[in-house]
Order: C-alpha cells, then sequence, then structure tokens
DNA sequence: ATAAATGCAAACGCTTTGCGAGTGC
DNA sequence: GCACTCGCAAAGCGTTTGCATTTAT
C-alpha cells in the first residue's frame, strides 16, 4: 500500500547514517538535494514532522533561532562553542539521577531533559 | 544626557520585581501596556535587547518557539510540564563540577549551560 | 541644536499549511 | 479509483530593523 518515497527514504538515511547527528531541516534539505537532485523543503519538512510523531527522532534547541533534530536512541548533551558555533556531543549523560532530586525539590515527575552547555572549543581557544 | 524613559525602565522594574522571573517580550510587553497605558513592542523589544548586551539579563530557550529572558543574578535551571506548559525554577545548580568531566571528554572550556527538564507537574498528574 | 526614546510599519527568517498534480497499487 | 507522496506557493508567527517623530537637555 506505501508507495515510493525517495525523499522521506532519503531523511531517513541521513538519520541512520554514523556522519552526523544533529541536523536542521536545511540542512537535510540541501543533503537530500544533493543526494536526489531535487527535493522540496516542505516535503522534508514533513518527513521530519513524521518522524519526529513516530519519535523516530526528537527536536533540539540550540538557541540560534533554527530548529534541530536528532536520532532518538543514545541521550546525551551538547555543548556549543560561544566563538563559532560549533556543537559538539557530550558523551554520557551528566545527569544521572537528577531527576529524584527534581522530583522531590518541585513536585515534577521529570520525564525527559535537554542540556545546552556553551564554551569555547579547543580551535577558538588556540586563537 | 538621557531623556526619561518610560517603557525601559518599566522593563527593568518588571525584572526586578520578585513575582516573576522568566518573561517572554509578548508578556513584558502587555505587562508595560498595563502599567503604562501604551508602549510599542518594538521599544519593549530594544530595551530587552540592551539590557542582553549589558548583561543584566539573558536569554533562556524553552523550546516553544518563542525567546524568554530570565534576570542573570542565580543561575538555576528550569522544567517545563509536558502537559501544561508550566515551568518552574528548580532550586538550586544541579551540574555543580559536571564542567570539569565536560572539559576532560570534550575539550570545551565551559562557559554557561542551559538545562530544561520536561516531565509532569503535581497538578497534571493529579488529572 | 542635539541626542535619546519611542511609535509605526514593514522586512525578515524560519516554520507550517493548503491545494493541486503526479503516480504506484 | 484510491491513497499517498510530492512540489509549489502562500500564510503564519515571532523577531528585527528603518525611519520619522517627539522631547528633554
Amino acid at each position: 500500500m506505501a508507495r515510493p518515497s525517495p525523499v522521506s527514504d532519503q531523511v531517513r538515511s541521513l538519520f541512520a547514517a554514523e556522519q552526523k547527528h544533529l541536523w536542521s531541516i536545511d540542512e537535510l534539505h540541501e543533503a537530500v538535494v544533493g543526494a536526489l537532485g531535487a527535493a522540496d523543503y516542505s516535503t522534508v519538512f514533513r518527513a521530519v514532522t513524521g518522524m519526529e510523531k513516530e519519535g523516530s527522532i526528537h527536536r533540539i534547541d540550540l538557541g540560534d533561532g533554527k530548529v534541530h533534530y536528532e536520532i532518538s536512541e543514545g541521550h546525551h548533551e551538547h555543548i556549543r562553542c560561544d566563538d563559532c558555533g560549533r556543537v559538539v556531543e557530550v558523551p554520557g549523560c551528566v545527569l544521572e539521577d537528577a531527576s529524584t532530586s527534581v522530583r522531590t525539590s518541585t513536585g515534577f515527575v521529570v520525564t525527559s531533559h535537554q542540556l545546552l552547555f556553551t564554551g569555547v572549543c579547543p580551535e577558538c581557544a588556540a586563537k
């Protein structure tokens, strides 16, 4: 019952690929165009929002006015360079049992979290 | 040399007030209009961006597409209810010495961070 | 006169949606 | 024929900016 969907498929492959883990819709669009020759931004957008509803990817807000998406497996945090804007993944979860302490202090049951460090990357520090 | 600036002053008072610590530009605008009778959104916007440059307030991104601002003193984190969207401040910094561990794992020197928990607030859990 | 604060309106950037056309099944 | 994907274009929405006006010094 499903028709071939080259654009959506390509978006999925991009997320599945190991090279990059954090994508803006724009970057995805560019990559899809590069791979398929042509693709519409809105099609990429719909593929992405579909995947988000499925739960296979989720939004990451880097505070730069653009929405980013990341594959759901392997939760982790990010750190962004104040200078060049580069974003790097912070291996491991820095917040192991913070949720219980948050629960006692606020009464909220923590379901998820998103942490963004900012700092200066080695390259920028070297300048 | 300075002219009276009722709008900017009002914005500053709002941040100085203890009642609310997290403001969207929209909310600030509404509050200023309520207090002064009239004020332009762009004027509030300019007051806010000025304060941000001064360093007296800083942006907080709650991932809802709007920019929020918060007074700089007393760094802390936030938790937002998945259900009703309510945002509550998490007392204390949950990340005491995470920065050194981040530094060893990524090489970045951490200058700041922003953490957003999401969860379910007591009221919504009661439903 | 000068410089600052403000209001108004339009531009902008990115996200989101409506709709019609194309196409496997 | 049907359901689904796609492309195109426009609408939204919040942020940002240009410009003219007002006003205290």
